[in-house]
DNA sequence: AAGTGGTCTAGACCACCGA
DNA sequence: CGGTGGTCTAGACCACTTA
């Protein structure tokens, strides 16, 4: 059965009718009542769920594709959003003549941890709170490219200890959805400007101190939990991005 | 006099009648029939005159809204949005405690040349054609921190060349505005990674080959035009951006 | 042909702003 | 207070997709 039943008067409250149609909606989506890449119900049905005109009920489905939660179709339906591909790093950086490679990843270690403090303040873990940290080379071109660690909260990661090094998806979103079923909606990327350790350096295979670029992520799911952070490292040569201003 | 009479028959043509008028409407800010600060017409006064629903009309608006050249406040009316600062390049760096200083402008040349061919290709122009360079640097903490040399059209942009050096303005676009009359509306960063040269390092106090951010940027008008290419260097070090994605 | 989202209308009232 | 944009209604028809 649905969540909430039709809202109350027409004006009069806090919040714009389809801000809370939309909280709703949000609601049944993280509940699991739609899964990613599936329809939801037509306008014309939800908007008599909820007893509201077709426009309103437009409008909250709109702030929700705004919000990366839906994507609309014309003459097919409103569905789920599937999460991030995981390939999004390779946005960063130009490798010669790599496109049709296919990105190989390399994992070395699988380690249960207490989270460090810069992972802990990010993934807002208590101190000393028990984390899972991932290391892992990306190759391209029969290179290694970059150099990748990831933490993951214990909680509902766990499973991933048990997973072979093998079995690991190539790309590591994708993954967390099939094997965990969560689902990797958003990412914000700081980055900055380094220079390589002497371990760096000889996996990459360039001198001590080359200029890096360093990217730190942190991943957001469909509700907006803080579920990864992940500091890559690529050589700083390779390094291309374009940003849009307004 | 105002421009393009009201619009034919309901349906029938190839673009919805909101992206006709909103096509309109972008036509009458760029005539200058309102100028950037202004506010145009309500709503309800524009959906009259082009004889379609205030929904319409709201539609129309809003996706200029999106485009960046309207902007609305509720219960004052809706504007035209003022172009960027200039002051964006500072997005890209991290400068320790320089955030009250006014970062001062040092403009060192402004020449006409035929514009080089990185130039021409980003400005659209012919080979050889006439454009004007200006090198500036710009200092926080009392220090040269970015290098920039810019190109832009000799055509609307002559007056620059009789304009003391003195009384360049700390911010290219504000200028633009007031003395020219060109509003900047939007601009494109292409972020890459350089060392830098003899020269650069004497001026930034820096050794030689020492790593360097390095950003392009074409700047467009309100009319999408493409009215500057500038390249900003500095040091890598001072690097940081926040990215999103989804 | 049936079902979906997209456009459009003609009204009403609400919430915010400034004089 | 009058004017602005914001929300909402109850319809109608258009355009796209699928079967």
């Amino acid at each position: 059965m649905p969540a909430s039943p039709p809202a109350s008067d027409k004006y009069t409250q806090s919040q714009p009718l389809w801000a809370r149609i939309a909280l709703a909606l949000r609601g049944r989506v993280l509940a699991g009542e739609w899964k990613a890449g599936e329809a939801i119900p037509a306008e014309s049905a939800l908007s008599e769920f909820y007893g509201v005109a077709l426009g309103t009920m437009r409008g909250a489905i709109q702030s929700l594709v705004e919000d990366g939660l839906l994507e609309r179709i014309h003459g097919r339906g409103t569905f789920v959003r599937g999460g991030l591909t995981g390939a999004t790093m390779l946005r960063f950086f130009r490798f010669g003549s790599a496109e049709g490679d296919v990105p190989a990843s390399r994992i070395k270690s699988v380690k249960a941890v207490k989270a460090p403090a810069l992972a802990a303040r990010e993934l807002l873990l208590a101190a000393d709170e028990q984390a899972i940290c991932i290391e892992r080379q990306r190759c391209w071109g029969g290179k290694v490219q970059l150099l990748e660690t990831l933490w993951v909260p214990h909680d509902p990661f766990k499973a991933l200890l048990d997973l072979d090094k093998k079995d690991f998806s190539p790309l590591m979103y994708p993954m967390y959805a099939e094997r965990l079923g969560i689902t990797v909606n958003r990412a914000v990327d700081e980055l900055s400007f380094d220079r390589l350790s002497a371990a760096q350096a000889r996996t990459l295979d360039l001198p001590v101190g080359h200029p890096a670029l360093r990217v730190e992520r942190v991943a957001f799911d469909l509700a907006g939990r803080r579920i990864e952070f992940r500091v890559t490292v690529g050589n700083a040569d390779h390094f291309r991005y374009r940003a849009e201003i307004r």
